[in-house]
DNA sequence: CATCGTGATGCATTTTTTGCACCATCGTCT
DNA sequence: AGACGATGGTGCAAAAAATGCATCACGATG
């Protein structure tokens, strides 16, 4: 699409901070691409880059040129991806990010199943903070972002939100995994493994630590519920997780047991799904929001809204 | 704006419905558009016209594109007013319409004080029936549009609503002329200019004529307000029209007295000022916006919304 | 059946874009 | 302090792309 290139290279150079790197992404010449560069800002009638000794940096006005220019760029492969439907089959990509509580066995879980229909669809799958998610959203890098337990700017659209109460996870052979319920007391005797990153879980684990006055014996920490899952099958250990984090019956697949943690000692966090504020996404990634929705209210019932 | 160029092209050609009529408008050969639309297509991977022998016209997919393309196009022309705002000085371009109703005495004024303030901003005023406001707002033609009692689609954002009771015009010297308040049946001694086009103001009228059988004596009929204001300067007839359609004390002004209908024979109608939904105005669009809105609550406090 | 108007196409021409070599400027490292 | 390297900017020739002219093929119209 030549239309795409040109902004694309406005696109790179902005992302990039300097004419020369982004004209090796390019593969062109950076003559080329700095006059285009001085073409458009002849167009525009002003100057939309500073350019300083070790390269250059959007002003305002480039500012808010870049971010017309992104919106364009998304805007124009919703429309193709569109148009594309029109002739049955479905094409399209669709990027996404989340947590690593997220990635973990929800999400794939709901991508495969998309594929099983839609396979000329492609899916980006990004592990970022929060922040980080945000500010791709604002960006238009993403399409969707999963946000556990943070706050959220007016600027999004809240697709989905559901409640995640906090479990422990134990193998099954576990002196406590007959029990239906725990305290989060009831860990004090075992060795903990305990989220590694700020937000999140993490804090929802503060949270109880201090309600209860219980002093965890954190051994491990990881974000990495597939970590946590392999090394509590070779020590009694105790892990924590969401349940988006895990098959619906653990137990029956892995070996494992999840256990809810009373909810007086630790209130449930939310995981949001969210999307840039009156973004009309393409037809690949609004069905696919659909799927996760529906696939969170037949799970969570309750929980969703 | 050499990208901006390339947009219109595509446009133009939808417009026409040619390429031929399209080149001569757009001052290059049939060729080179033609081969632009070809090109375009082979980027898009699929036709965006149907070739007909009068011409071409617009398939699905083109509605599609057309469809983004418009909305670039305006959405750059409001960066580029964004950014030129940045310097200080205002620019920009404004396009508005309306029915006759409302092009005469309010609008007028409202234009021009904020030109005392913005000399660099230019306006384009149209007359359009309702239905065309409302397809040329689709377009994204028009910024805003103001529509006189008619219904709207939802699609639409309403930005200022005013109720509008029907009044009399009668000549300063008129036997009427000192009534604070009129009944439709005191009308019936006088020959009537009654409103031409569907809706709005005729339809108002219509449902007094069938509510207090009154019989009305039309003896001219048109839309314009000034060729009203100047007719019964001449003949004691009765005109009619809404505030918005005249000065604030129209007697002291052009020698003419507006007296309200009772409200019971003739309910209100209501004029809505409304912007395509989603939409991001212009600088200078926003600013008038804020400009009208504040002067429909100034001059009608109650009936503004 | 001739005529008119439509979009498409081959080819020469014009315009635009690109690449190379080089310059001026500034930070950095020796 | 001075050499070095990286940055963006520019003159000029080559390459590429867009344009215009003449012409074709097709279908509607009178």
């Amino acid at each position: 699409m030549r239309h795409l290139t040109h902004l694309r290279y406005i696109d790179v150079v902005a992302r990039e901070k300097s004419i020369r790197k982004a004209s090796e992404k390019l593969n062109i010449t950076s003559t080329a691409l700095n006059r285009r560069i001085l073409a458009l800002e002849e167009e525009v009638g002003t100057p939309l880059f500073e350019r300083l000794p070790s390269g250059v940096r959007l002003n305002t006005a480039g500012e808010l040129f870049i971010q017309h220019i992104r919106s364009q760029m998304t805007d124009l492969s919703r429309v193709l991806s569109q148009i594309s439907d029109l002739s049955g089959v479905r094409r399209g990509h669709v990027i996404i990010s989340g947590g690593p509580e997220i990635l973990a066995s929800f999400l794939p879980g709901q991508i495969a199943k998309y594929r099983q229909d839609f396979q000329a669809v492609q899916f980006d799958v990004l592990r970022q903070t929060p922040e980080q998610s945000l500010t791709a959203l604002m960006n238009f890098e993403i399409d969707m972002a999963f946000i556990f337990d943070s706050v959220l700017p007016s600027d999004l659209d809240i697709v989905a939100s559901v409640s995640q109460p906090l479990f422990a996870l134990v193998h099954a052979d576990h002196p406590l995994a007959e029990q239906q319920i725990l305290k989060l007391q009831d860990c004090l005797a075992w060795p903990i493994i305990s989220p590694l990153s700020e937000g999140g879980l993490k804090t929802m684990l503060e949270v109880g630590r201090l309600r209860t006055a219980a002093n965890l014996q954190t051994v491990i920490k990881t974000d990495e519920p597939n970590f946590i899952s392999d090394y509590i099958r070779n020590e009694n250990a105790i892990g924590f997780g969401i349940p988006l984090s895990f098959e619906e019956n653990t137990q029956i697949v892995t070996g494992l047991k999840s256990i809810a943690i009373d909810e007086r000692d630790v209130p449930p966090g939310i995981v949001h799904l969210v999307q840039r504020k009156g973004r009309v996404l393409s037809v690949a990634a609004a069905k696919f929001i659909d799927q996760i929705v529906q696939a969170l209210n037949k799970r969570f019932p309750e929980a969703t809204r």
